[in-house]
DNA sequence: AACCAGGGAAGAT
DNA sequence: ATCTTCCATGGT
């Protein structure tokens, strides 16, 4: 990785795959563009361009991209640990590029909340309403919106911008964290410890708690259990519908990297539908 | 334990 | 073309 004016250059294109990175589940801000790619995340933004023999990255703020695309991480290193424990193999030969992306915990627990019985592009749509209601006006696109911009909103906002039955959530959890509950303590938990702690707040399940985790604190030691997770479960491993089983076994099997192999099976298995 | 609550995509008929 | 299912969580 090198860093020229505003632009982030990555020439190990491996272990850099923009469309494995934003189409694996973990981030809903975001869209093509010819052949670039604008990402979002708060208040800020980049463009990504893939060439033959690198990848641009071009923003206003290197330092917050750089380490939300995990770039000071090797990701050589995980992919040689996880290769050879069950399924990895095809998985990561399919999407070696997988990052896990660096996300503000605050974002990721709004977004996922909204994700939970949901489909992605919706989900879009609903964030994007958010954004364009609450958010700051950044010029050519609006900031995710901060906790005290939420503060305004009551549960029929929620239901305008279409959350559906969720806008209860919504508004349950805004007013629990303007009460003061704190989401900087889960940085020192367990994922185990952490997956209890955020289902305290309401929309939050065992589900997208890890999901939480995962992408807005980088926790690796949780294992999002959705619907593509459960038909790789059922097929490669037991034929069980026990999701609670089902977590706690693919803990067991990937240990401190569940998080990362979780990465490389949903998008196997999400874009092969085999 | 079994059902329902937006809404829209995907699957089934 | 139209009907049914699916999706995570919380509440009844």
């Amino acid at each position: 990785m090198e860093i020229k004016n505003n632009t982030i250059i990555i020439k190990n294109l491996e272990s850099f795959n923009i469309k494995q990175i934003l189409e694996c589940g973990q981030i809903f801000r975001f869209y093509q563009q010819g052949d670039k790619y604008c990402v979002f995340s708060l208040d800020k933004t980049c463009e990504v361009t893939t060439f033959a023999d690198r990848v641009e990255i071009y923003s206003s703020d290197i330092d917050y991209f750089v380490n939300f695309f995990d770039l000071t991480r090797n990701y050589e290193t995980i992919k040689k640990e996880l290769i050879n424990l069950p399924y990895m193999q095809d998985a990561i030969n399919f999407g070696g590029g997988i990052r896990i992306l660096n996300q503000n915990n605050f974002e990721m627990i709004i977004s996922f909340i909204i994700s939970s019985n949901n489909r992605i592009p919706r989900i879009k749509a609903i964030i994007e309403r958010l954004c364009a209601k609450l958010g700051k006006n950044c010029g050519n696109y609006y900031a995710f919106p901060t906790l005290k911009q939420l503060s305004v909103a009551d549960e029929a906002f929620f239901t305008e911008i279409g959350a559906g039955y969720r806008a209860k959530y919504l508004y349950q959890t805004c007013k629990k964290l303007i009460e003061g509950f704190d989401i900087n303590v889960v940085n020192e938990m367990t994922g185990e410890q952490a997956n209890k702690y955020l289902q305290n707040l309401c929309g939050v399940g065992s589900k997208v708690a890890d999901c939480i985790l995962l992408f807005g604190y980088h926790k690796a030691d949780v294992f999002p259990v959705d619907t593509w997770i459960k038909k790789v479960y059922q097929q490669y491993f037991i034929n069980s519908t026990d999701t609670k089983q089902m977590r706690a076994n693919l803990i067991g099997t990937y240990k401190n990297l569940s998080g990362y192999a979780q990465q490389y099976l949903f998008y196997f298995k999400r874009e092969l539908k085999e």
